[in-house]
DNA sequence: GTCTATAAATAGATAGAC
DNA sequence: GTCTATCTATTTATAGAC
């Protein structure tokens, strides 16, 4: 039993904070909301911030999976397609992290270093990715290149979902499917002709 | 005399803001530093987002300067060089708006609709300059290319000084380098091979 | 584990004197 | 224009009963 009370505030939180932003949702409304007492909740967790840092633990484990390589081969374009999807749906889940990201790492020196230290490994998964398609002469790109790439890559889908939120569109498949085209339109002109055509032909099949 | 404590209000929240962050900035914070009291402060200005609104103000016209378009002749790399320096050092001294951008941007209506559009404005002179730049036959892309490079050129922009924040670069020139460096190595692939040439050149030099 | 009650601190804002 | 004093509301957090 006590893990169910603990788990309902800590799925409500994340449901409060994507919905409405983390500054705006404070521990009485998500005991209001779970219609459990604030001070039930202050049993279950030290603080706000410690439900903050226990989601993201959830975060980071799953980004983890989903920067994940494909091992023993040479990585293809829908090998990226997929890495991307599954990159902005976690993106898309935690999306209060991202929304607030600034204040929340100057919050606690927990997040900031484990946020910094996954960034790094997502930028070295990328460049590995890069250079699996270098390798695989599937792609053109010096080494200066890939790591330039690989860090553009990474901006632009850290702060997609933001930028697209700003533009006002609404539809999280739309908004999702958006970034992968945007990240893949940055990749096409480093591609071989005969795979920049493939990607072309991907890119319309998924266009809605 | 009107003029003088209400522009030391706006100049010293815009300092403030910019160095703490805009959630972490009380009217009574600003009051004490200038040595005034929260009243005189509440005398020159409606709220803490009037305060905001104004400098949002000083910030779009700004920008509207940064993102003009040299007239009468077609761009060359100079020019966008140029122009990215004087957005990012917009976009530094206005940096708590990116820090906390969509909390404010929900706040109020008017920032809202007016970011908003300076983001087309800017989407649209972005796009005008890679077509320039595809007219002087400096550059190659098909209209899709251009399009989608403008929105990540964007993205990038405005993003830039956050990601660069996050992985704890400090100076403030240095960030502004790398993010012109980064935005020229979005645009190379593009590059006819003489350009190309020419923005590596422009890179090492530019280099520290 | 959960509740009630409430302390303690902070932030935004206003009234009225000078 | 500016100040003092103060009010209201909110938020975080805790003590102690059940």
């Amino acid at each position: 039993m006590a893990r169910k009370t603990r788990d309902r505030i800590l799925e409500l939180s994340l449901a409060l904070f994507n919905e409405r932003g983390e500054p705006n949702v404070t521990t009485n409304h998500i005991a209001d909301e779970l219609e459990i007492s604030p001070g039930n909740l202050y049993y279950h967790f030290r603080n706000k911030d410690d439900i903050i840092e226990q989601l993201f633990a959830q975060y980071e484990e799953r980004m983890d999976q989903a920067i994940l390589i494909p091992e023993g081969r040479l990585p293809n374009l829908e090998d990226i397609w997929l890495q991307l999807h599954m990159i902005y749906e976690c993106i898309w889940d935690f999306r209060f992290l991202y929304r607030d990201l600034l204040d929340i790492l100057s919050r606690s020196r927990k997040i900031r270093m484990h946020f910094s230290r996954l960034l790094k490994r997502a930028t070295d998964s990328a460049t590995e990715v890069l250079r699996g398609l270098v390798a695989a002469e599937v792609m053109r790109a010096s080494a200066d290149e890939v790591q330039a790439l690989a860090t553009n890559i990474l901006v632009l889908a850290t702060f997609w979902l933001n930028y697209s939120g700003v533009r006002g569109e609404k539809d999280e498949q739309e908004a999702i499917r958006s970034g992968i085209r945007q990240v893949m339109m940055m990749l096409a002109p480093f591609l071989r002709d005969a795979e920049r055509v493939h990607l072309h032909t991907l890119c319309q099949a998924y266009a809605r």
